[in-house]
DNA sequence: GGGCGAAGTTTACGATGTCAACATCGGGGG
DNA sequence: CCCCCGATGTTGACATCGTAAACTTCGCCC
């Protein structure tokens, strides 16, 4: 029984459950963003969800986990076209910032403390794979030294996790345009990655 | 009800709640933190807090701000006995570092989505300018031209924050003993800020 | 063709944030 | 001295939320 066969009711409820679920928390972030609000923009009723998903935060860990697959694309896309191995890693972090401040509300699901069951925050962790294997293989094309690359990596993440959050929590002034956001990214990580 | 019942004037309720909502906080984290557990934990009927607060952001809007206090005393007590401007810069992230991990719901309510009103967050933004002040100040020792300056201050903010996030957020996992975590931020820090 | 199981619905319950109306205290003017 | 008023707390109510239980509807297989 493949799960993409099912159209008894409604075609593939569960897709169309995450995509709802992805544009409300786009439209009015993670606030807003309740189990019944999702089933209503799906046009089904509030219980149905719990059909495809043990429990809202199973919905919610299945959204963050499309996240992370856009997310690590993004961080692989980056490291392609860059002149060397430093500046593929700093393009790196530029794209985790950018990727933060254009989706903020996912950024913050996938990253934040809004997923709590255990069980969810195990999927998460596994989605979030790929995207620390892209940070790992560009600190590998810059540090020799395998010894020395997983506080080279912990160091580098930090930085761009730090200035993400910062912008996406309001707490630095975030730039209007995406191409500032890029330079202000730029430029901090230029200072905090050592060479 | 002589002893029990409704004490009509509460000495300092104000106070109170937000003691109360601190011990939740420190308790159960911010997901049980609600504004009827915090008025039960004063020993007040759920409406009481709406007396001295808006609306439940501006509670907890007054508890991140008792929050910042003791942020910023932390940050400047970390300044005072380290050798030079740049040991100094980095015992102050760790101190950021440390103060978040031991204070994981504090700091998560100090820095993160969780308050969303606008007068609230105004609030917030005000009680954190003390904490910054620190962070200008020890920029301010190390960095001779003033142009430069907040620049490095980003960047060293980043960092702290990034790892700080990391940890608290369950991204990277926390060491058990808090020597541990000081030793894991001194390292983190040692490579990001620039000398 | 009849029943079986998956998908969706309705109803219900406790919890939450907040509004409105009421009760109670303590201090200041007759 | 008493009484009244405003500050402080209380009770009751409502909409919303997550979710448990029971019911209904649909399409496939024997």
């Amino acid at each position: 029984m493949s799960t993409s066969g099912a159209r008894y009711h409604h075609g593939d409820l569960r897709a169309a459950l995450v995509g709802a679920a992805l544009g409300l928390l786009r439209e009015v972030g993670a606030a807003g963003l309740s189990l019944r609000a999702v089933a209503r923009a799906a046009g089904v009723s509030a219980m149905a969800p719990y059909r495809h998903f043990p429990d809202k935060d199973a919905l919610l860990a299945a959204v963050a986990t499309h996240g992370f697959a856009l997310f690590a694309a993004r961080l692989e896309a980056a490291l392609a076209d860059a002149p060397g191995p430093r500046a593929a890693l700093i393009e790196q972090g530029v794209a985790y910032v950018t990727f933060a401040c254009t989706e903020r509300a996912l950024f913050r699901l996938m990253f934040g403390p809004l997923i709590a069951g255990a069980k969810a925050r195990a999927t998460l962790h596994e989605g979030g794979a790929p995207a620390y294997a892209a940070l790992e293989r560009a600190v590998a094309a810059m540090v020799a030294d395998p010894a020395r690359r997983p506080a080279v990596a912990l160091s580098c993440w930090s930085v761009a996790h730090g200035l993400a959050c910062l912008l996406v929590d309001g707490q630095v002034a975030m730039p209007a345009e995406t191409e500032a956001i890029g330079a202000l990214a730029r430029s901090v990580l230029e200072q905090a990655v050592p060479s």
